[in-house]
DNA sequence: TCCAATCGATAAATCGATTTTTCGTTCTTG
DNA sequence: CAAGAACGAAAAATCGATTTATCGATTGGA
């Protein structure tokens, strides 16, 4: 292997050039594999790369192209484990393609979503993942639009007039857990999710209502959402349970509403599935082991990732005709926290709150 | 707000010149503040600036640099809220100093880690913030070496005589839980890890290692770790429960280890902290709202996020001397996975072992 | 033998900025 | 009033690669 003094400047192409006894563009035409090099020269070439060890510089070789060879991805956080592992796969099947991927946190809010999309143009970005933090509509969507970006929509989204978009089928999930719910025999169930707002987390809603009222048109399904943060749920929910609601099953449609209403069960003393069964949209590597293993839907987090890529690189590569919106299907994973109403030790039980712990 | 056709190129230095009726470098004065523009001029250009809505193409400013404005982030997995929220934090600290953030997962694996700096080098980041997937002795951190390039280990890492390093104050984080443990009478505890030929988690056993002895020298500790990966180290805890080994308290020195613990229990029926008390080293947002509260150690992410970027920063600017290695203090949060041994209901049980679960 | 076609490789233009050099004015000052 | 300093801005070089235009040499056919 090569090896070239540390702080030295690294070789260019010139050098490698110099020392093959070649010019520039010959250096640059063997290493892209034009054929209408003599094979005595490209040897030399070859042998002056190794020699001093030089790679392109990937940063010039994109200066004369309109798109460089780099993705951008914008994902609503990094803390959670469905878009950690997004980016993950993303980066992996940018790199696939000869691309590099830059990732970017738009932290939920749209204000810095549209701020980063604009640094992203700045850079001349090939193509760009946008996982909105609220869905299609917002302003960072248009700002694509507006200046001709290429991209793909992803997560929190359901169709869009412009760009191709990505998601888990959330009503069909939402569908699979109404016949488990309803299956188990319970006639009280409570959603709770944010920002409803959000196409996908309403698909999600209406696909579970959907489905339960027609298999059961006596059920009752309550409805707390929130649009900003997780704080005010939290509130709702204690009033809701305060007044002396008692449903018989929780259905978050989101992470942070499954953490939530743990946390409130934990609060009042219940435990699931005794006195309450709780099933949450999205899977966390701890609801497996935890006491009781929590029901959830698992999203496909490969598939979307994949799906995404290649319809961004078909785009890339200059495919046009409408968008389209894909669905990619999601796994329910039964688990302890879901059993049949009434069949607890503690069901029926009054309000046998603990005082706060912490 | 200026706004231009879609499909358009975009407007580069000299567009904005020509407009502006002076020379491209007088523009590139403008820009960057120089005071020896007439001021007429300086308002001509930035009139055409705001009409052409301009932004200079980062990627073309960094030409001519030695270093680019880059900074690279290579961490061992995004999957984790530990390195998501790190990746957030680095994302932050290098934009306010207007540089682009790149990071790569090198997904636990030293070859990878090697060609992601590879790569990094080949664009000549400024900078790279490396969090080893084994420790500060990889070939990652040798490669960085021979090169010349800049950088800072993070995490995994102790001190180094090239780089400067910061990380969690494993040893004085579990000097603390021994303290805890021994505190509320354990004799006799157990710790599980992974890879301890990584420093840190050498640094986690022997502070709590040495605390424990110093304040109680008849305290039994048992140690089972694994190197590669966690299933072997599933099937150690599984024998070690199984030939009758009843610690009172167990401390996971890495979050995975906590997962496997507590699946383990729940396999053999055992609660916390009735059965059996569990801590683990790094802290994750289920672990206070699970039943019951697993006891942690939170690491100090901001503050070594920030403390890397101020001595990356540093170097990047010049500074010399010898490398320092920081070491940034940690919170042990007491939760219910905690008690007093023989103070359950089923304290002395025996091996009520369930049939596993899945 | 002479002109044309072909092949291989080089010179030069290009990408979009920054920085150094050069140059023409204007302002001082002896 | 002329020489020199000071100032402001344009021209040109630069970064490291790619691509187009150009050029020389060889080969072919007429």
């Amino acid at each position: 292997m090569a090896q070239q003094e540390a702080r030295q400047r690294r070789p260019s192409i010139h050098d490698v050039a110099s020392h093959a006894g070649v010019s520039a563009a010959t250096v640059s035409k063997v290493l892209a594999g034009v054929t209408t090099v003599k094979p005595e020269n490209a040897q030399r070439v070859f042998d002056a790369v190794e020699r001093l060890g030089y790679r392109v510089d990937p940063l010039a070789s994109d200066m004369r192209r309109a798109k460089r060879r780099i993705i951008g991805a914008i994902m609503p956080e990094f803390e959670s484990e469905f878009f950690g592992s997004m980016v993950t796969e993303l980066e992996g099947l940018a790199e696939q393609r000869g691309y590099t991927l830059v990732a970017a946190s738009s932290r939920e809010s749209e204000a810095r979503e549209k701020e980063i999309l604009a640094r992203m143009h700045d850079w001349r970005v090939a193509g760009v993942v946008l996982a909105p933090v609220r869905n299609e509509h917002g302003p960072a969507a248009a700002f694509m639009k507006a200046h001709g970006m290429t991209g793909v929509l992803i997560d929190r989204v359901l169709s869009d007039d412009a760009f191709d978009t990505v998601s888990a089928d959330s009503a069909a999930a939402s569908a699979e857990v109404a016949r488990m719910l309803v299956g188990k025999g319970h006639k009280h169930i409570l959603i709770i999710g944010l920002a409803e707002g959000a196409a996908t987390v309403r698909a999600r809603l209406e696909g579970f209502r959907t489905q339960a009222l027609a298999l059961d048109p006596s059920i009752r399904i309550d409805v707390i959402t929130s649009e900003v943060s997780v704080e005010p749920l939290r509130s709702s929910l204690r009033d809701y349970f305060g007044r002396g609601e008692r449903p018989t099953a929780v259905y978050s449609l989101l992470l942070k509403g499954t953490l939530v209403a743990l946390s409130e069960f934990r609060r009042r003393g219940w435990h699931c599935p005794d006195d309450i069964s709780l099933v949450g949209f999205d899977d966390a590597e701890w609801m497996q082991v935890t006491w009781p293993a929590i029901a959830a839907v698992v999203q496909p987090v490969r598939q979307i990732a994949g799906e995404a890529m290649d319809l961004l690189f078909r785009r890339v590569e200059g495919a046009v005709g409408p968008p389209v919106a894909r669905l990619e299907s999601c796994q329910v994973l039964m688990r302890e926290s879901v059993g049949s109403p009434g069949s607890g030790p503690h069901s029926g039980g009054g309000d046998r709150q603990q005082p706060p712990l912490s």
